[in-house]
This record gives structure tokens, sequence and C-alpha cells, in this order.
DNA sequence: CAACATAGGGACATATTAGGTCCCGTATTT
DNA sequence: AAATACGGGACCTAATATGTCCCTATGTTG
């Protein structure tokens, strides 16, 4: 397969082009059907009539089904695009990027999903797709899951397939953090744990409070035996955001920000803020998983996609040569780009 | 390799027209190099315009190399076009095809070339290279290979690679024929000898000699030894002729080649003529191997190629279940055609 | 039930590309 | 030295791709 390929991209290039064209409008498709033509152009960044001609296109060989309520794929198309995912990964070598970029970074392993998260909001379901049937293969009977939450997480759960597990908990790594329900530690522990038909337990902790209620909490009975329970962990799922934004987005005081920010912290992990070197500089008054516990914790898998995330990315460093990453093209890339330049 | 082709045949149609059209102009370029644009578009039967955008491609692809002199394939377009010729196979799905004519004609295996020879001269070349390449294949040492004149056998010893045999005879298996010396089983003889370094014997035998004559000379011992061999052979390759063609070409009188075609002949095959059952119901006044040797030969390997000889294909049953033939896929086509209208 | 938003498809002007044709300077052959 | 065949430049035209706007149907919402 790789031969043909690159055989084909030697003497029918144009054809590749095309393919990956249409690849981009069926999965487009697919993550937002049932969809109309111009909101279709509007996220592929293409101009409508161009989107209509390969839509029409789709349509004769019966990939798409166009209702008058939107654009659909049809059985046959969704086993096209299933295809097409493996031959877009063999063209554009994320083979060889992975290892790269696994090298570099020194983990265990990185999976690579085409695209830019930024740009396009179906990359990130894909690279939420991709971290959970990774994870999927390592859960096992006994398994402690423990989560962080974010938008990248929460797609993890969102294309998590359900499954009959057997003796499986799911924790939050974090005490509730963030406005945005959704997206919270809780509630992803929970939605988790439905698909799976594990059991869960919840960490109700409050936002941003005074570092003696923090430690009454901490000691409480109940919130004492799940962080128990969280330090023994065999499996996290965590995203990884900038310092800048995380810190904005958990409420913190611009003087606070502004500190951070001049000590040099560019990433934030499970609670804990980094600086370029990888080291932890700051932990977010909260309760949740210990930064010493994630070292030895069997399997750690982080996942955050997008350019501007890889300064982040590099800089979480938690020491535990069993990390997996999630991301996608773009921010590989780009950690490729800032590690080679130094 | 044939799911990827099949997924892109659904998704990018168009790829199909392309690669072919790319494929046959490098064929054609590596078949006539040096070549200027202009003889390549008449060989090619596309616009001058059309073939010199297409070599501007596969000069920037590094296939072709354009000198003042014309342009010739660089290493780099050989190997692409070897490697498109597998994939042109695979997409045309000519394992099947060879399956069906196969089955058809009831020999041991048939060998598809694509394309026409009738239109296309280098279709020939690569008839004789595929032939040549499967013949090469079964040679062993002590092999006795005897082969007929024409310009499919011809092509078969031009493209027959250089190789090192240990004690193998190469004979004639007809005295000469006809005038062209270049296509004579003699010279043929001879020329494939030496590019397997193999040993050689020729028979020398004046055309259209009268019966007594030949029978004269049948009884020379040099002859006659060489026509015991001849018997002994355990490869035999020769081209099927259509009857009317071949009785022009060999000179017989016109009351001579209507008698023939009013008795029904439509093909000849080393010296012998068949109707269409496929009965031998002439012999040409020549000497060389005999029909009922043929049946015993151990490989006996057929070339041919063009629409309208189809039907001398057909009618050509040497009743021998080890024949191969080797075809193009205008002639399979058509004998499919004839076959299954019957 | 009516107003509205959004769907696909028709129609057409325009930008872009592909293709046909002819010519020219140059290198090679005769 | 003339003739031939080469690639490449130039330019016109045909074909195609793309942008834009409008129309009608169909669900959705107040």
């Amino acid at each position: 397969m790789k031969k043909v390929l690159a055989i084909q991209q030697k003497i029918i290039p144009e054809m590749i082009e095309l393919l990956k064209k249409r690849y981009e409008i069926l999965k487009n498709i697919y993550y937002n059907q049932p969809v109309g033509r111009r909101s279709l152009s509007q996220e592929l960044n293409l101009g409508e009539r161009i989107v209509r001609t390969e839509v029409e296109f789709l349509k004769n060989q019966g990939l798409v089904e166009v209702n008058p309520i939107g654009m659909v794929l049809t059985r046959d198309g969704e086993k096209i695009l299933e295809e097409l995912k493996e031959i877009i990964y063999v063209l554009n070598d994320y083979k060889h990027l992975e290892e790269k970029v696994q090298k570099l970074l020194k983990i265990k392993r990185v999976i690579i999903v085409p695209g830019d998260s930024e740009k396009d909001k179906t990359v990130l379901k894909e690279m939420g797709r991709a971290c959970a049937n990774y994870v999927k293969e390592i859960i096992h009977e006994g398994s402690i899951i423990s989560l962080t939450g974010g938008t990248s997480v929460a797609q993890v759960v969102e294309n998590f397939p359900r499954i009959v597990t057997k003796d499986v908990l799911v924790l939050p790594a974090r005490g509730g953090i963030g406005r945005d329900v959704e997206i919270q530690a809780n509630t992803l522990t929970a939605n988790l744990a439905k698909k799976i038909s594990a059991n869960y337990r919840l960490l109700h902790v409050p936002d941003n409070i005074s570092l003696e209620t923090l430690e009454t909490i901490a000691n409480e009975p109940e919130v004492k035996e799940i962080l128990e329970i969280l330090s023994k962990s065999d499996l996290l799922i965590f995203g990884i955001g900038r310092a800048d934004e995380m810190s904005k987005r958990r409420g913190m005081s611009p003087q606070q920000i502004n500190e951070l920010i001049s000590k040099g912290a560019v990433a934030e992990a499970f609670g804990y803020y980094f600086n370029k070197s990888g080291e932890a500089i700051f932990r977010t008054p909260s309760i949740g998983i210990n930064f010493y516990d994630v070292k030895n914790i069997k399997n750690v898998v982080a996942i955050a996609g997008g350019k501007n995330k890889a300064e982040a990315i590099i800089a979480t460093k938690v020491n535990n040569p069993n990390m997996v990453l999630v991301t996608d093209e773009a921010a590989a890339n780009e950690i490729i780009n800032i590690l080679h330049s130094k």
C-alpha cells in the first residue's frame, strides 16, 4: 500500500490532492450531518460552488445522500471514509512523524491525527476518537481510570465506543474546575463510566478556595478516600493547556496571571503549571491527583492539538516514560520545528 | 494494493484516466527514446500540446530528461514505469481476464498485456517482454528451445534479458520462411542463443520447394539430425498468424490462397493451417517441427495480439494442455466476445 | 398558523486552465 | 552547408472551474 501511494504521489500528485479534498469533505459531512452546503463551505474554507461540485460528485458515487434537511453520509460513505483514513495516514507518512516526535519528547508513543484542530473542529473529534481507541485497548478488568476536564478530554469521552467492562472504576483527576459543566472532570467521569458500564466516584470541590478550606475538605473522609484511590490509578487521561489561556479560564486575577506568566509558566496540566524547562512551578488551589503520583501511573495519556499548543506540550514533562501523546499534525510539526531549531 | 485502488476508483475515478495517460506516455518514450515531442504525439494519438504539458510535468518530476536530441527516461522514470505496470495490471483486473480466457481456451495459462498491439507498437514489445520473462523462468539446464519466425517471436528475442545458461540448445522450429531476414526463425534462433549464452543449430531450407526436393533435403544427415533433436524440444515458442495474411506473406499463388481460404483456413502456426474447428487442414511445404510432436512438448508458448488475431488464436488448437498464451488486452476481449456469443 | 431560516438546485457571468497552432533558434545529421 | 528534428516561446480559442445570486421547498419556531 505504501508503495502504491508513493508511486501515485510521483505520477499523479494532483489526484492525491483531490483525494485529500474529498476526504475532508466526507469527514466534515460526517461530523456535522445533516449539514447544508453553505455551512459546509464555511467549515471547509472552500467556495460554495466548489463544495457543491464535489458534493454532486459524491452524490453520484452514492457516498452522500442529499435531503432537503441537509447532507448525510450513506452507509457506503461511512465505509469509504473509514478506509480513506488509513490511506491519508500512510500518505502523510504519519508513522514517521509519530516516531520523530516520540523520540524528541522521549515518551512511549505518539499518535497523530491528520489536520489542524485549531482550524478544523473535526480534527479534535478525530483526536478524541483516536485516543478513545487507544485507551479502549488498555483497559482491563480492575482498571482505575482518572481523567481531567477540558474540551479535548471531552472529545475522548464523546467518541468512546460503548463497551462492556468488568470491575472498572472511573474518577475525576481533579475537583471540579471551570464553569462549563459539559467539560468538567466530574461530568466527563460520569459520562465515560456510563459508556463503558463502569463504576464512578466524583470529587465535588468549589473552585479557587482558600488553602485552609482546601485542607479541611481534603481531610473529609469521603474525599480522602477518593484521593487515595486516585493515587492508585493505572490510567490517567489528561488534556494539556497553555498557561495563559488556562489561567484566564480558571478565573485567576490579572495580577496572579501576570505573576504566573512572568515566572515563565507556559503550560498547564491536571492543575499544575509548567515552565519551558518542564518544571512544575505552581499548583492550582484545588484537590486532585498529585504530581508525584503521575510518574508512577502505568498508563498516562495526554491529549492536545493545534500549533499553539506545541510549546505547552513540550513543557509538560511528567517524567513518565510510559506517557502516550495524542495530538494533531499541526502540533506535531510545530513540536519538531521548536525542538529541531534548538 | 487491490483494496487501495478499489477505494480510489470510488473516490477519485478521474485518477485512472490520468494514470493511464501518463503510463502510456512514459512507455512510449521508453520504447522510442530518444524521441521528439511531435513524433511522440503522433504515436500516442494525442495533441502536440497535451503531450508537451505532460512531458513538462514528467520532467519536473524527474522522470524524463529532455535533451536537444530528444526525450529520454531517467533511471527513476524507468523504475516508475516498471511499477506502474503492476498498478495498471491490477486496475484493469487482468488477473480476472486471464483466468477467463484460460478457461475458455482450456489451456494452462494466459498472460495478458494492457493495450492493443494493432494500434500501439509498444504493446507488441510489452508482449515480447512478458513472454521473455515467462520463458526465462522455465529454462533449465539441458533445455532444448525451438522457436518460429514472425514479428511477435522477434519481440520475444529482442526483449529477452541477457542471462547465462548451461547446456541449453536453441533451434528453429521450421526451415527459413519469408524474405525478411530479421524475423526468420534462423535469425531469431541465433540471436536468442547469443543472449542466453546457449548453443544453436540452424535449418537452411529454401522456401516453397517441390515435395520431392523437400524429401531429399529432409533425408540429408545433418538436417535429419536437427529434425530429430527438434522433436525432443521441451520448449516451443511460436507466433500465431491469420491464414489470409500468412499465405500472402509466404508468397503462395492466388489460386492456392483461394483454395486454402475456401477450405476454411483461418489460422497459421509453425507451418500448419487451421480451420475454425482447430483442425490442421494444410501443411506448408517446408521442413520443421511435426504437428504431432507439439502435443508432447512440455512447454508450449504461443504469442499473438491484436483484435484481428482473436479468431486465429481460438482456431490454433495444438491439443496440448500445457500451452501458455501471451496476448494483449484487445485480443483477449475479442476472444471472450467470440466464444461467449456462441 | 404564519413568519422565518435553511435546505438544494437553477442560471449565468467570469476567472482559470487546457489545448491547438505556428514560429523560432539550435543542435545533429547528411 | 543544407536539411532535419529538437525544445520552447507566444498566442488564440475552447473548455472548465468557480463565484454569485436567486428561487422554491421544507422543516422550525413563535
